[in-house]
DNA sequence: CGATAAGGTTTCGTTACGCAACTTGCAAAA
DNA sequence: TTTTGCAAGTTGCGTAACGAAACCTTATCG
């Protein structure tokens, strides 16, 4: 009887819901991306418990998101940064937060910003773009189950894990 | 005593998960784009318990994201489909999938895939757009925290609730 | 009328969450 | 050297959420 696991599932976002669907984990992800790193910043700016934040932390750094570092600063013990891995999420929560943009907030304002280090341009939308990087149209999308044996071709970014 | 909610905090991220954010909820709406409608074809295919379902579909519904309409065919019954709110909710799923492509499955297949109708060329990457259209380069994007005011220019679609 | 099916609701046991209190490790103050 | 103090947890316990199965309701079919 204990909660339903995703991982049989071929299924991407049921994969990624496996790792970090859980209710706080993504909110200590998008903290991380805010340049925090310890436990007690996470702890104060969520409002989470600590035995919680405690065991996503644990799962986040098992499943490669988050890693442990020990330091040697007086008054700082552990540092939680992001890896490749968990960097990579920023599409996801890039995409929540347009989502919220749009339907949620409406007309007000909202506190996290992607933007160019150099111009500072904030990220406004996301583009679907096909293997060729050539733009996709969102409204006229169908979703086709799979499973689909298809070879992706030619990733940019080879050496995917790790 | 009960579970922590993020209605006030005032980020995007947090609000999102507010309505997407429970255990099952994300995979029924994936389904939804599978072109499920019916209480039945969710519960057989996700294998999620009858109360859950019951209870994450009024919340949806409840959220403006499925809506719910009787039928007439004979066998009397509901169909829940997803609104336009819902239907955006596409890019969350689609950086979730293309996160677990990488991350997740490596070289495996995943089953779930969205494509242009007429072309079915695939969406195989997200790419990041200022208000203006031109790309931000992915590899070079900082984080910042707000609140910030800025003001929202010129939306390609107005009328962003409903 | 009885059987069957969709779409739930109820009941009940287990798991996860939230809170407070306690523990541990280290470092600086007294 | 003892004490204080903070970071980073762990433990115990009560409540809320979840999961499975049984039950209910409405409608159709024979």
């Amino acid at each position: 009887m204990s909660r339903k696991r995703f991982q049989d599932m071929n299924c991407g976002v049921a994969q990624t819901l496996e790792q970090v669907g859980d209710w706080w984990t993504l909110l200590i992800v998008r903290d991380a991306f805010l340049d925090k790193t310890r436990f007690s910043e996470f702890q104060e700016s969520l409002g989470i418990a600590k035995n919680i934040l405690s065991d996503r932390l644990r799962k986040l750094v098992e499943n490669g998101i988050l890693e442990k570092e020990r330091l040697d600063e007086p008054g700082a013990r552990y540092a939680y940064r992001l890896t490749k891995k968990g960097r990579d999420l920023w599409l996801v929560l890039t995409a929540m937060r347009l989502w919220s943009d749009r339907w949620v907030f409406g007309e007000r304002d909202v506190p996290l910003v992607a933007r160019e280090e150099d111009s500072h341009r904030e990220v406004a939308a996301l583009l679907a773009v096909d293997r060729d990087g050539d733009p996709v149209e969102p409204g006229k999308l169908e979703w086709a189950p799979g499973p689909a044996p298809r070879r992706r071709a030619k990733r940019r970014n080879a050496g995917a894990r790790r």
